[in-house]
DNA sequence: AATTCATATATTATCGATAATCGAAAGGTA
DNA sequence: TACCTTTCGATTATCGATAATATATGAATT
């Protein structure tokens, strides 16, 4: 039996998904302007709940917001995105670090991720391939059970931008995919150590990429 | 000639600074509930700006908000207070590994917040001891020139609730003090790694405070 | 006594309208 | 032409009022 509950959400929220639809499905591009009352009228409410929308973006980091000016889609500059995952690898590094029980059963989690990046990359699919990698290293930092330090991580999701950014950079994906296998093995072994190395040569060469096209 | 500019700050935002210092100044103190309506008439504005400034305290993680209840000053439990000592020190620990650059520029600045530590600990000043803390930690932080990095550390200052926890645990200043000057000697001698470890041991033995009253 | 239901009250959520502000375009002056 | 000022259109910021919702209160029912 499926669970079914009202739709009970407050017009905010819905707007606030919509929005993040569009900008998945590409409708909203960044660099995009968003304006209050012509969403407002769009979607037939008035400007207050699209206002808390946008705002919200706006801390989610979706979103700019110039004061008396407006909102638009946000570009990420390269300064942005690899300090993005300057942060990203010192939250997996130390979630690396603190992971103790159930080491095998991160590393039988890691290898379904592995599988569907796998897949991914003799697919040529990109976005599969973003999400099971994202995937992947979301589930280390999500069993060191903090969860502040997983909702960091997750604020810093920028997949979206990330796509076009794999795309535009051409990045291989069998050699992003060959940085991961070793990662599990170390799990394996017990050696959260090796693994935490590991994990800082996969940022390090990550990071070689777009340094060196730029 | 001192350089003055026209009060131009939204009225959001001045909200949002007075409701800040009331926290501070113990005027609000977590648990208490903040009305929409009730601060609105107290400062003269509408409801409109009061909501959006609780809106942005939620985001900075100051306030709880549960949706057609009301807001009310966040508590934070031990387990909350834990995780994001734990986040600090993962971003520490990587800002330290990554500086390189102006290492005694650094070490300089923390001989400062190092002076205003000891005398904070002599004159038992929780409050300007904490201040001095945080600027001791953030400075590490700051000379990575991440500004992601930066931003998320900031974004984690309980600084208010943490002054309530040092007070409640009775933790000793002078031995928390006694856990930062091998940390500046650290960076005076080019040693990152070892800066890196001694701030892990500090955190270590700060959570084994808590973690020994309960 | 416990449970359900209806009502009342307090508070947030939303609305439509107005004020304040910004940026671009138009006009004037050297 | 270059620069400054003014005007105007577009958009956000704020307002006051109303609708929607949740919790508390108390009566009715078993």
């Amino acid at each position: 039996m499926a669970k079914k509950t009202v739709v009970r959400q407050s017009l905010k929220d819905q707007v606030k998904s919509i929005l993040i639809d569009r900008m998945i499905d590409g409708d909203l591009v960044p660099g995009d302007r968003i304006k209050e009352l012509q969403v407002a009228k769009e979607l037939g409410t008035s400007q207050a709940p699209v206002r808390e929308a946008i705002r919200c973006l706006e801390t989610l980091g979706y979103v700019e917001h110039i004061p008396h000016v407006g909102a638009m889609v946000k570009t990420f500059n390269r300064k942005e995105i690899e300090e993005a995952y300057q942060v990203r690898e010192a939250l997996e590094v130390h979630a690396t670090t603190q992971v103790n029980d159930k080491l095998d059963e991160l590393a039988n989690e890691l290898d379904i991720h592995l599988e569907q990046m796998l897949l991914a990359t003799q697919k040529r699919n990109i976005r599969i391939f973003t999400e099971a990698d994202n995937q992947f290293h979301r589930a280390i930092v999500a069993y060191c059970h903090n969860d502040t330090l997983l909702s960091i991580w997750e604020s810093l999701k920028m997949q979206l931008q990330v796509i076009a950014t794999l795309v535009e950079t051409s990045v291989p994906l069998d050699e992003i995919y060959s940085l991961h296998p070793p990662i599990v093995e170390a799990f394996k072994m017990q050696s959260q150590d090796r693994a935490s190395l590991l994990l800082q040569g996969h940022y390090k060469i990550l990071s070689g990429y777009w340094k060196d096209l730029k």
